[in-house]
DNA sequence: GCCGTTTTCGGCCCGACTGTTTTCAGTCG
């Protein structure tokens, strides 16, 4: 069973957890939580670097100590350190820390006083009365944790990007029209373009005594009020999604909106710089003594902390902070940047809209050319193309192309990939096209190595130019299917094919580690809506903000090209 | 447990809200 990075980022988080309930050395705890963050977001796979010899230590926040534990890990699947934590302290008492309102000090008490160790425990002990009886704890206490245990509150799903961004949409509306606000912002993991996010940070301006919080309160899809102060709140709406409001004057907006997208790592990273410099950051401004000396705006504050503007989609201390410090920070792919997109279906097939339609809202962004990329036969549900539809369409896309003005349709397929790697579509059909984009559809279940050979083989195909949707997963619904993703991007190289970036919020795959994967190995990634309708063209701003998240700039997108650099470079990959 | 153009030892981010306390600890973000 090879070692992947989740596996030991979660070793990594159990000691942690356990050493908590411990109350070890809180910045050995932090430490480990670190290291966890930092392996888990890896574009690359430890094992690998372990098989290499590469220095572990390059990593940030990793020394000789968790160095060490990450090979014993690769290397035994085992840690002793773990082990040796699971012999001291009960196997499943981690998970009494996820209920809200519980640390470490209180899991401990419990676990001493009341021998609690799991959940059901924990519901038992709540509903005998016993909670209330310890030093710290009351009624209320033991209420809500009762409460929050029967909820199964303690596994909070993260809902998609899209979701949230509908819950959002309406929720700012209805609190900007409230008396005293001058502004509404979602910040959080939402503004870094997160695929999924955990909640909704809302930040507002309002003056002193404004009717904005008793309006949260108020709000019609709100369940439950968690917390209600003077200047924060927090509130659960009915579909379980929580909202943390925060309410800041006009001279304190640009320090709150930092403080308030994180991610937290970066706010670390932040006031630790500010502390270098003998300042004080927080959420109402950058201090020197009791003087704010930034605060009203975004850029100000990192000014004063002596850096440029990081953009949101950049803060996860990710290397971001040094880069800005460097001047090195990367100008990142913006939507206008787009030229065009390489990934649509019509009618013809699972499409909504007609060629024409699809062109004109395409050229109604902005776009100057359009790719039309039906699936083929073998997806029979969708009504793929044979070669005698494939070259009716083909026919049609000329006749089009000769009326319409200001927009390029493209021809193109979306071939099913098949089992054994060759494509679905015999040469003759594909010889006439502009681009072919392979993709799996099926047999998501292959073992590692038939998998990569089948992709590896497509991509070997002498017409084959583009990758859709390269890991096949769907968010919180379908794991990627197992294959070699740097093999694959190695390959991509080699061939001089492509990676598409497909930018349906559903899948939003290549995935955000193998983004940055693609621009340190030098293959262009396509930034596609695979647009069913002429309105999944918004699709593209997710994609956009993915790409965003792991640094890529225009140069790294095939589709920020003009139409010729295109052809030339689509017209390179056959052979 | 990590880290260092101030340091290889002594630091390590900061504030709001709740519940239980009677001045504050614990939790959370």
């Amino acid at each position: 069973m090879p070692i992947h990075n989740a596996d030991i980022a979660a070793t990594f988080t159990e000691i942690a957890d356990l050493l908590e309930i411990e109350q070890a050395n809180p910045f050995r705890i932090r430490a480990y939580r670190n290291a966890a963050r930092i392996v888990g977001e890896l574009g690359r796979e430890v094992r690998a670097m372990v098989e290499r010899g590469e220095n572990l230590k390059a990593l940030p926040g990793i020394g000789d100590d968790l160095a060490a534990k990450m090979r014993e890990i690769v290397d035994s699947g085992k840690c002793r350190a773990l082990e040796k934590l699971h012999a001291e302290l009960p196997p499943a008492i981690t998970e009494l820390l996820h209920v809200p309102g519980l640390g470490p000090k209180r899991v401990r008490m419990l676990w001493h006083e009341l021998e609690v160790q799991t959940l059901e425990q924990l519901a038992r002990a709540a509903r005998d009365g016993r909670i209330r009886e310890l030093p710290g704890f009351g009624a209320k206490t033991e209420a809500n944790i009762l409460q929050a245990v029967e909820a199964h509150l303690s596994k909070v799903r993260r809902i998609k990007l899209t979701t949230a961004a509908q819950y959002a949409e309406s929720l700012v509306p209805w609190l900007a029209s409230a008396r005293g606000v001058a502004r509404v912002e979602v910040a959080g993991s939402y503004r870094r373009c997160r695929e999924t996010v955990g909640d909704l940070d809302i930040l507002v301006i309002a003056a002193a005594g404004s009717a904005v919080m008793a309006r949260f309160i108020a709000y019609e899809e709100g369940a439950e009020v968690l917390s209600q102060g003077p200047t924060r709140a927090s509130v659960v709406l009915k579909n379980g999604l929580q909202v943390d409001l925060r309410v800041v004057d006009a001279a304190a907006y640009g320090a709150a909106l930092c403080y308030f997208t994180g991610s937290k790592a970066h706010n670390i990273a932040l006031r630790r710089i500010a502390q270098e410099q003998g300042l004080k950051l927080n959420e109402y401004g950058v201090f020197r003594g009791r003087d704010r000396i930034a605060g009203a705006d975004e850029v100000a504050v990192y000014r004063a902390l002596g850096l440029p503007w990081i953009a949101p989609e950049l803060r996860e201390d990710r290397g971001e902070i040094a880069a800005a410090r460097a001047d090195r920070l990367p100008r990142l792919v913006q939507l206008a940047d787009l030229r065009g997109d390489l990934h649509v279906h019509t009618v013809a097939t699972d499409g909504h809209h007609t060629l024409e339609e699809m062109a004109l809202a395409a050229k109604g962004l902005g776009f100057s050319y359009l790719a039309i990329t039906e699936h083929s036969r073998r997806l029979a549900m969708a009504h793929g193309l044979d070669p005698r539809r494939l070259a009716e369409q083909c026919d049609a896309i000329d006749r089009l192309n000769a009326t319409l003005e200001g927009i390029v349709l493209l021809k193109g397929i979306e071939v099913d990939i098949l089992e054994d790697g060759s494509l679905d579509l015999p040469d003759s059909a594909l010889a006439r096209l502009d681009l072919v984009i392979g993709a799996v559809h099926s047999r998501f279940d292959l073992p590692r190595a038939k998998q990569t050979e089948r992709i590896l083989r497509a991509m070997d195909h002498r017409y084959f130019t583009l990758l859709a949707h390269p890991t096949g997963r769907v968010i919180e619904s379908r794991a990627p299917y197992d294959a070699d993703m740097l093999r694959i991007i190695r390959h991509a190289r080699q061939r001089g094919c492509f990676l598409e970036l497909n930018a349906h919020p559903e899948r939003l795959d290549l995935l955000d580690s193998h983004c940055l994967m693609a621009k340190e190995e030098g293959v262009l990634v396509a930034i596609n809506s695979d647009a069913h309708s002429r309105d999944d063209f918004a699709h593209l701003r997710f994609g956009i903000g993915q790409a965003r998240r792991r640094w890529l700039e225009a140069a790294n997108v095939l589709n920020t090209r003009a139409l010729p650099e295109l052809r030339r470079l689509l017209a390179q990959v056959r052979r």
